[in-house]
RNA sequence: GCCGGGAUGGCGGAAUUGGUAGACGCAGCGGACUCAAAAUCCGCCGGUGGUGACACUGUGAGGGUUCGAGUCCCUCUCCCGGCACCA
């Protein structure tokens, strides 16, 4: 045994075990408890990063931990290997995507392997490979029979320069990232997933995932919105619109229906278009609408703008004229694309109303002041809930007898009913762009739109094409896209938009348990497998991947393919690896990031940072904030350049250390120091271990009282780790573990009682610690004797005579404050406690002779004695 | 703008879920070992006052509930994630 901790050499021979032993490759097993533990697969960008270090890392504990408790456990590992980056690299460095992936993925699965996971590599899927899309494909053309999947416009940002589409996050400020033109809104045709569908079910099923986290399950239900309202319709005023008809709006405020004073549309609205039509400045208006992206966050935050479309509308209820404005801040996707509104009772509406001077009529009386009497005019609007006034014979109901009230009148009229709307729209899916799943469809003249027969699939993205930029690659290959109709045999054009990554990942879950079926998408094995007990993986995938993988399950329960409707049992969102930042301005004052690596930082004599340097000048750099890290700010730290300079146990430790999984965890250079001290102590202790004693003592019955002590400590700590395992807080597992590790070097040496101590206590340790860092664990087991394989060693438990006590101390409260403590027999009872603490000197102190008015006890915890 | 989350010593964080605030670690300070340094080991380490036992104070700000609040409720500030074509 090397008596110092030489991480290279042992996490290359307990990874070299793990290989020849084929330890982590998982078949079906009836007999035992299956675990299919998954991480959220990597988007291939060239090499590992801190996060994904992190979420790989709380996976293999996860995985490694079920296994020791005896699971069937299946890690597996891939590739989500479509998307945008590969397509910039391509214009930057004039790489094929392609190879610029499979070069990426190469890279990186050796760098995942040097971190030691239990992955089960036979099972790796790379989604932009055809035998992994084809069936994506072949999904598609059966939800396209069924009715899932279907063909509308919808709106994009268009470049004008470029010609080309681009994504929410190439506009910036309103303008193309490349070409800097200024962005426009265009409607295309584009293929939609019906998840509105499932709207209902997917809302219903959160109830049953229990182990979601909670702030989850809410953000997903917010996203989908169910809201019970009123569809309003409100008829045209033929003299202003020349032919008879109604506008439709949708309201969960039909209570304050009888305060509404204009209505709006959306500046795609029919109604504005055709009064566009013959008036030239309401077109003007309606084409500076067309400006700007299409994000949702900046359409909620520019400045609201409107114009009077001239056009007019009557009161369902009241048949009072209303006129009809077109307002930037309706948005066409959702409900109606035209609103009602309630300028007194609804914050937009009433700024909206304040600029345009459009009337404000109030019905709702407010019990706080949004009227302002003082100064005669409203302050603000009143949006909560309350009974009516000037509403008529509306006038004193509640919000639900209003709406109640309301509806029946309307539908009695035909002008409205109650309707459920959902915020949820469906899911658009096409792009058009190169480096993505191509969908199967072709176009014909005569026969519509028709599914790629399957026979004919894969359609296969062909590699050999030139990126530039501009357009879309696929429209400009007619190699590609000239084909026959499968249905007439005429020439036909194949589609040449490409799917929405998000498709891929949402069913490669259960690919992996098939994932070597040349002939079907799953198969039996995904019934063994699925759904995945344990998913990790960030936050940001909190609302879209995670609602989409749900809905594209239920879609293939739906096509019979596997009997499942949630994919994810338990879900763990890890939170973001932070650094510190530096930098410096230059002339034109631009920020010029530096590595934290680069810098050194002076402190005060308590340690608060002053000042930093850059160490290649000596230099002063400005310290920015704390910062998630990225190439932008240039606080990464390599992964490969910490296993290199500590081995992987180290750095696993380490992130497992600084933080709870689902909090951000701050880089620390001299705490991953102190990770890999802990290591070298353990290290330490198990070769003065195997060199200090020839066998292993039993523990004797009767220990001195100090053994027993230290023997109940370290059980105390195995309980608490134990506890913290199944809670998934790891940075307590490795405290635990440190608590452990102190405990055993303060043993006394020598006596053949505290080497059974001593060697009972460490293989509590190791095995506590195997599944965080499993290469020393793995060495130390075997070179000290305890077994051949640390992996196959029993979980450790707690052992009721090493933790039994008899007698505890409680502390003592007067008035709910500390003043002391008592000690008591642990089995004593409530009258003997509170006589023993109003004995106590404290008490007697503290009560200052006055009487207790009430004593409260806390059993095994506290007394508190209120005078 | 809307939805979700967070804030505890110099720093990362802990607190058995309403019961000793600051476990464990990092940094710092003091000491041992050493020719010296590194490594290692021992001690101290929220603030104020006090030689000291100890007292008061303290979990982003303000208010409330409770015998007792970091934890529950209300209001506010700042920071982070998402907002449907980043993955």
């Amino acid at each position: 045994m090397q008596d110092k901790y030489q991480p290279a050499a042992i996490e290359a021979a307990a990874q070299d075990h793990w290989a020849s032993t084929s330890a982590f490759r998982a078949t079906e097993d009836s007999k035992r408890p299956k675990y299919y533990c998954l991480s959220m697969f990597p988007y291939p960008s060239g090499k590992l990063h801190m996060g994904h270090v992190r979420n790989y890392t709380i996976g293999d504990v996860l995985a490694r931990y079920h296994r020791m408790r005896g699971c069937n456990v299946l890690q597996p590992m891939g590739w989500d290997a479509f998307g945008m980056p590969a397509e910039n690299a391509a214009i930057q460095n004039n790489v094929p995507p392609a190879k610029w992936t499979y070069d990426n993925i190469d890279y990186m699965r050796d760098q995942l392997k040097r971190l030691g996971f239990a992955i089960d590599w036979s099972r790796e899927v790379a989604t932009c490979a055809p035998d992994y899309y084809r069936w994506e494909q072949w999904l598609f053309t059966r939800l396209f029979e069924k009715g899932l999947i279907y063909k509308k416009l919808g709106t994009v940002n268009w470049d004008p320069v470029d010609e080309t589409v681009l994504a929410n996050e190439q506009v910036i400020d309103g303008r193309g990232w490349r070409s800097g033109a200024l962005i426009e809104k265009r409607e295309i045709p584009m293929y939609y997933m019906r998840i509105t569908a499932y709207a209902d079910e997917l809302l219903a099923a959160l109830d049953t995932l229990p182990d979601w986290p909670e702030q989850v399950k809410l953000m997903q239900k917010n996203w989908i919105g169910r809201s019970e309202g009123v569809e309003a319709h409100f008829p045209y005023d033929t003299a202003s619109i020349g032919e008879a008809g109604v506008l439709k709006v949708f309201t969960t405020r039909a209570d304050t229906l009888m305060g509404a004073t204009y209505v709006a549309v959306a500046a795609e609205h029919a109604l504005a278009l055709r009064a566009a039509a013959s008036n030239p400045e309401l077109a003007t208006f309606i084409e500076e609408c067309r400006q700007g992206g299409i994000a949702e966050a900046t359409l909620a935050t520019i400045e609201k703008k409107g114009m009077d479309t001239g056009l007019r509308v009557l009161h369902p209820l009241t048949g009072e004229t209303l006129p009809v404005w077109v307002a930037n801040y309706v948005l066409m996707g959702y409900g109606e694309g035209a609103v009602m509104a309630v300028p007194a009772h609804d914050e937009r509406d009433f700024a909206f109303a304040r600029q345009y001077g459009l009337p404000i009529k109030m019905v709702i009386r407010s019990t706080c002041g949004a009227y302002d009497e003082l100064a005669g005019q409203w302050a603000d609007a009143y949006a909560e809930h309350g009974r009516l006034a000037n509403s008529g014979k509306y006038d004193g109901l509640d919000f639900q007898g209003a709406v109640d009230a309301i509806a029946a009148d309307l539908a009695a009229k035909g002008l409205g009913q109650k309707r459920v709307q959902y915020r949820l729209r469906d899911w658009g899916i096409s792009r058009q762009r190169y480096w993505g799943c191509p969908i199967p469809m072709i176009r014909c003249d005569d026969c519509g739109d028709v599914p790629v027969p399957d026979e004919q699939l894969p359609v296969v993205l062909p590699e050999d094409v030139e990126i530039t930029g501009r357009g879309s690659p696929l429209s400009k290959m007619p190699s590609f896209y000239a084909c026959a109709c499968p249905r007439c045999g005429k020439p036909a054009r194949r589609e040449t938009d490409t799917m929405d990554t998000f498709v891929e990942s949402s069913w490669y879950f259960l690919r992996y348990a098939s994932s070597d079926n040349p002939d079907a998408m799953i198969d039996s094995r995904a019934g063994y497998w699925a759904p995945v007990d344990q998913y990790i993986g960030g936050i940001e995938h909190a609302i879209l991947h995670l609602l989409y993988s749900r809905f594209f399950t239920r879609a293939m329960r739906d096509c019979g393919l596997i009997n499942l409707s949630e994919p994810f049992t338990r879900l763990l969102t890890q939170g973001m690896v932070v650094a510190a930042t530096y930098y410096r301005e230059n002339e034109n004052g631009k920020k010029q990031w530096i590595n934290p690596s680069d810098v050194s930082v002076t402190t005060d004599e308590r340690g608060r940072p002053i000042s930093a340097t850059l160490k290649a000048d000596g230099l002063p750099v400005i310290i920015g904030g704390i910062e998630k890290m990225s190439k932008s700010k240039n606080n990464g730290v390599d992964p490969l350049t910490m296993i290199e300079q500590y081995g992987a146990d180290t750095v696993r430790l380490f992130t497992m250390f600084a933080a709870p999984p689902d909090q951000q965890l701050e880089w620390s250079d001299s705490g991953v120091e102190g990770a890999a001290r802990f290591l070298r102590r353990i290290w330490a202790f198990g070769h003065g271990l195997k060199t200090g004693h020839s066998q292993k003592p039993g523990i004797p019955s009767g220990l001195p009282s100090a053994l027993a002590d230290a023997r109940r400590e370290i059980h105390t700590h195995l309980k608490q780790v134990s506890h913290d395992f199944g809670k998934h807080q790891f940075n307590t597992v490795v405290s635990g573990a440190m608590k452990i590790l102190n405990a055993l070097e303060k043993l006394p040496q020598g006596d053949d009682s505290a080497s059974a101590v001593a060697f009972e206590g460490f293989s509590i340790l190791l095995r506590l610690l195997s599944p965080v860092t499993p290469h020393i664990a793995h060495a130390l087991w075997r070179e000290c004797g305890f077994g051949d394989d640390i992996l196959a060693a029993p979980w450790p438990e707690p052992q009721s005579d090493a933790l039994a006590q008899d007698e505890i101390e409680l502390m003592l409260q007067i008035n709910g404050k500390l003043r002391g403590s008592l000690r008591v027999g642990a089995d004593a009872e409530r009258n003997t406690i509170e006589t023993a603490a109003l004995a106590t000197e404290a008490a007697q102190r503290f009560m200052d002779g006055k009487p207790a008015k009430k004593v409260v006890v806390v059993p095994g915890r506290l007394v508190n004695i209120v005078v």
